[in-house]
DNA sequence: CTTATAGATGAAAATCATTTTCAATTAGCA
DNA sequence: TGCTAATTGAAAATGATTTTCATCTATAAG
C-alpha cells in the first residue's frame, strides 16, 4: 500500500484534522522524498513552494503525521537526532550507509522467533521492534582507498 | 568482559587520555547504575559525590567514553533523545519498557543469516546493525486495567 | 621531587533544536 | 454566507549541547 497525497488527506479529515495548504505542501515534501530529512531539511523544501511556511507548522504537522502513523522517524547510527523518513507506516527496517546516508528499506526481519522467546523469559508483551543495519554502500566503499572497521 | 574502573583507565591512558578525578567519578557512576541515563542524570548523580563537576565535563567524557567504545548509546521509543547506558561494548541489545523505561539487554539476536542476505543483494558492507524490542514489562502491564495497542 | 606543558576543567556565552504563546487567519460545517 | 474551532506564523521561551577562554593539573621528563 502507497500513501498517496488523497489517502494522506482522508486520513486527517477522518481524524478531525483540517487539510489546509500548508499541510498538503508539507505532506507533498515528505512523499515527494526518499531519503530521510530532518524537519529543517523539510522546512527548506517547503519554503521553495510557498516562502510563508513557517518551521514551527513544519514541527507541527510532523508531529500530527507521526502520530497517525503516517510518516516514521528514523534513527541513524552515532549521533541520534532524529530524521524522519517518508514512509508508510508498514512494518519494515533500514540499511543505512554510515558514509552517504542512503537508506534502503527491507521488511522481512524474521524476529518472531527471538520475539516468542523474549517474551517468554522476560514477561514482556513486545509491542514492537527496531532493527536497522549500519555499513557501507558500493558506491562508498570504492571511494576509500582501504577499509576501516566500524563497530557495532 | 566486564567493564571495571581498572581497565578503562587503563583504555584512557592507553588512547593518551588523562584519568583525572573528575572523569574518575563520572565513569564510577555510569559503571554502578544499571540503568540508562541522560547527560543530565548522570550529572545529578556526579554532582552527589563532587559539587564541582560541571555539565560540561560530563558531556565531555561522555564523548570521549564513546569515542573508545566504553559506554554506548540508547535510542528508546518515540522521543529520540541519546540515552546512555553503562554496558561494555559488546554486541548486545535492548528491550525496553515504553511505560517505565526498564532496560533489560540480551545478546543473541541471530541475525547473521538475514546480514549475509541483506548484504549480497544490497552490495553494502555492513558493520553492525541496532536492534531494540519495545513492549510493556510484567508489572507496567499488571497495572493497565485493560489492554492498549501500541503499534510499531 | 620539581618542572614544564599538553590536556582538562568550569563558568559563561553561544548555538541549535524544539515548544509555547498569542493574536490574526481560515477550513469546513450549519 | 457566516460562525467557530482549528490552524497559522512571529517571536519569545525553553532545553540540550557546544564553544570559548582563562585557569588549573596529571603526567612525562629531568
Amino acid at each position: 500500500m502507497v500513501y498517496t497525497e488523497k489517502r494522506i488527506e482522508h486520513a486527517l479529515r477522518k481524524s478531525g484534522y483540517k487539510v489546509t495548504p500548508q499541510r498538503r505542501i508539507i505532506i507533498n515534501a515528505i512523499i515527494n522524498n526518499h531519503e530521510h530529512l530532518t524537519p529543517a531539511e523539510i522546512h527548506e523544501r517547503v519554503k521553495r513552494e510557498h516562502l510563508g511556511i513557517g518551521l514551527v507548522t513544519v514541527y507541527r504537522t510532523i508531529e500530527m503525521l507521526a502520530g497517525l502513523g503516517l510518516i516514521c522517524e528514523m534513527h541513524a547510527g552515532g549521533n541520534c537526532r532524529s530524521y524522519l523518513i517518508r514512509r508508510p507506516a508498514e512494518h519494515h527496517h533500514h540499511l543505512i550507509c554510515s558514509d552517504c546516508g542512503t537508506v534502503i528499506d527491507f521488511t522481512d526481519c524474521d524476529l518472531g522467533e527471538l520475539e516468542r522467546r523474549l517474551a517468554e523469559e522476560t514477561n514482556f508483551k513486545i509491542s514492537g521492534h527496531l532493527l536497522e543495519f549500519v555499513g557501507q554502500c558500493r558506491k562508498c566503499r570504492e571511494k576509500v582507498p582501504a577499509g576501516q572497521g566500524v563497530d557495532a
